[in-house]
RNA sequence: UCCUCGAUAGCUCAGCGGUAGAGCAUCCGGCUGUUAACCGGAGGGUCGUAGGUUCGAAUCCUACUCGGGGAGCCA
């Protein structure tokens, strides 16, 4: 019996008899020769059976394999130029699994509607498979990077009993007699954690019931979300450049194959690690009206000013210190200038979009309080927020960086929905 | 929620007032080096739903349903 192998280590295995486990991703056959497409989860090989050599038993059976057929194949490796990957199987013996009926997916274009429908088949395709793992390996060099700067992951809850911010946006569900929402951040529990461990980080998804319908959205996303004791703005950017160099390093490093799949351009990303621009939101008003744009102190920017702000750049931008009023009730003023706090939201080059947002924390207790009437926060359900501002408060800093967003910049895809592996967006929630 | 585009064969689309079409997929036949293989043949349709205009509607109008892209908001 031939030993089990994988076709990604098939270079290793020339003129010996092997036996692979896969699918049957295309064919092409003349009368007397066939030519099975064989994909096993690590890489696409041709395998090429002679009907003169096989014999009639095992060319019939060949010729009844149809697209996405589970089957064994046991044949010689042999090196050829004429392979895209330079080698081939002779086929000896095939041993059909099971006969896939009619395949949904061809290898033809579809629309976005019926791959949607199809997600469970169309991540067998090359392109998708090439995503997972792209998405898996952008998740190791994160856990990689941070475990190795000495942080502890700490995983927040699912279940939550009221919002990081207001609540038209949350799943809403029951907790025997109360009322719960889904997460849509963890960033509380991990400023608590932080409290206690220094610096932590969770890594897992986030709930949002906006009726958001672009290419930039999921309503169910992944977020990691770093949160750091005695950490300043200041530190906290440069952890964060730090945190996303190491990941396209990574991701150049060890997805290769990958890249060229997507037909990712990579000299792009090779450009990427180091240290990034930086611009105040000062600068960028001031920059934006000179460029045309009819924006004022005080306006948030739309998706056409943030295209156009990282535009200038072909690493991430940071975009720091906001006006107050556009942020969030926890961010920290800055001590000079109380008007704007101690922000930034990192932009992806070439039209990604926000992939980070993150900030300092205010540590102390009357302003964190003040900041709770200000937003007209219950104070029975942050209680225990406060607490980390009676107990020890410590100035504090933490950033959240989008998974997808990070994914779909990284490997150069069109929309975040093929960034994760069954994505829900607006109105979908099937397969 | 708003703006915008779309819905015709299993899939991708053409047809835009006068007999329902093509390519791919499927089935049959041919082909010993194919690369989304190719060549010949066959089967396959309540033209999203409901109403209206018209001698006649896939085509024009109205409403609805479902979906795509975008805005706002955000990661």
């Amino acid at each position: 019996m031939a030993p089990v192998v994988k076709i990604g280590s098939l270079p290793s295995y020339i003129e010996q008899t092997v036996m692979l486990e896969g699918w049957l991703y295309n064919k092409r056959s003349s009368g007397k020769i066939q030519f099975l497409q064989l994909r096993d989860g690590t890489g696409l090989v041709q395998c090429v059976a002679v009907k003169s050599e096989v014999g009639d038993e095992v060319f019939a059976e060949c010729a009844s394999l149809t697209q996405e057929s589970s089957v064994r194949v046991e044949g010689v490796v042999r090196a050829d130029e004429r392979a895209p990957s330079g080698v081939e199987l002779v086929v000896q013996r095939v041993e059909p699994v099971q006969i896939a009926q009619e395949y949904p997916i061809t290898l033809k274009e579809h629309g976005v509607d019926f791959l949607m429908d199809h997600r469970h088949l169309w991540l067998r395709v090359p392109k998708q498979a090439a995503l997972m793992r792209i998405r898996a390996h952008i998740q190791r060099a994160i856990t990689e990077y941070l475990d190795g700067q000495g942080f502890t992951r700490v995983d927040p809850p699912i279940l939550t009993p009221s919002s990081c911010e207001d609540t038209t946006e949350l799943f809403q569900t029951t907790y025997f007699d109360e009322e719960a929402y889904l997460t849509q951040s963890g960033q509380m529990y991990m400023e608590a954690a932080a409290m206690s461990l220094g610096k932590v980080y969770s890594a897992g998804p986030c709930f949002r019931a906006e009726k958001s319908k672009t290419r930039r959205h999921l309503i169910e996303f992944w977020m990691v979300e770093p949160e750091m004791a005695y950490v300043e703005h200041e530190e906290n950017l440069r952890v964060q450049e730090s945190l996303v160099s190491h990941v396209v390093t990574h991701v150049l490093n060890h997805c290769e194959e990958e890249l060229r799949t997507l037909n990712r351009d990579i000299s792009a990303l090779a450009k990427v690690p180091g240290t990034f621009p930086r611009m105040s939101y000062d600068e960028a008003i001031a920059w934006l009206q000179k460029k045309g744009f009819d924006i004022k102190w005080g306006d948030d920017f739309g998706a056409p000013h943030e295209t156009e702000l990282a535009g200038q750049f072909s690493q991430p931008v940071f975009i720091e210190r906001y006006p107050t009023e556009l942020k969030a009730f926890y961010m920290q003023p800055d001590p000079n200038r109380p008007e704007v706090v101690l922000c930034a939201d990192m932009l992806a080059p070439e039209g990604y979009g926000e992939i980070i947002g993150g900030s300092q924390r205010i540590h102390d207790y009357d302003l964190m309080k003040q900041r709770f009437a200000q937003h007209k926060l219950p104070e029975d359900t942050y209680d225990w927020y406060l607490d980390l501002r009676r107990f020890g408060s410590v100035p504090h800093s933490g950033f959240g960086l989008g998974l997808e967003r990070t994914v779909a910049w990284i490997a150069g895809i069109e929309h975040i929905r093929e960034a994760i592996g069954f994505p829900r967006t607006l109105y979908r929630l099937y397969p």
